[in-house]
DNA sequence: TTGCGTGCAAAGGTTTTGCATGGCA
DNA sequence: TGCCATGCAAAACCTTTGCACGCAA
């Protein structure tokens, strides 16, 4: 990578990003969660790390109706986060990686009823997990 | 309805999504399009308003990742949006409402491979819709 | 009259930006 | 040394909330 430096708030952002793949998590929780020599970073820092991430293809950015603030989704151990469709739990925030035959097949009808095209790798599909439906 | 007042604003309000049915469109479009006596209505007025007619089921509610603000959509005549699910082209911005059955018996399968419940009336297929295929 | 709706003001939260400083290569 | 990244401060937004007043029924 061209002109990226390697410093301890990106290398520990980059840490909390591989520690929780599969996870959702907001900017704050990064905040609260990672800390350089027992200090918090600072939200600039943070929110700059971030969109880099994004740029380069490592987070998948989403937002969800009732939660306030953008969440964000490290993708690099699965890759193929782009092609596939998920659904997450809308208690616990556990994340499904659907597998892709199956969703084919579940939605071949509903693409032919309304003529769409269904992406994929953009739709998150709002569910409960057996634990948290009890 | 019980415990509703016909109210200048609010029928301003209802007027503007009316003649908007088949767009998508934030608090701020609200604001800056609705007038009363030619004066701009209070941001509260505008929240308030809309939360009430996304409880009554009139107004879908949702996040698009590159809007920073929530977005809207007047839905009427398809009674209350917490039922069933929609999906989203993002090209336009064209809404589909699903119909109950055909989701029910399309995700079947994967809720019982996965054990999860579906929450369809929070979940919103993106999708690209005939003409914004071309 | 009753009580719901509105406007006002203020607050809380997220995200962005300019600028000077500090650190990586 | 030459950039890039960080921290700080402030600002820009969006959204919510408490309260007093006004208006619909």
């Amino acid at each position: 990578m061209k002109g990226v430096y390697k410093t301890k708030p990106r290398n520990a952002i980059i840490k909390f990003l591989k520690e929780n793949a599969d996870t959702r998590f907001t900017a704050r929780d990064i905040l609260n969660a990672v800390k350089v020599d027992g200090e918090e970073l600072d939200r600039s820092t943070i929110y700059r790390n971030i969109e880099r991430l994004c740029r380069e293809g490592k987070l998948v950015k989403y937002k969800e109706t009732d939660v306030n603030a953008t969440c964000y989704q490290y993708t690099e151990e699965h890759g193929s986060c782009h092609s596939h469709m998920h659904a997450q739990c809308s208690g616990c925030g556990k994340i499904f990686h659907l597998d892709n035959e199956l969703v084919e097949e579940a939605t071949s009808k509903i693409k032919s009823e309304y003529g769409i095209d269904i992406d994929y790798g953009k739709t998150i599909i709002v569910c409960q997990c057996k634990e948290c439906k009890e």
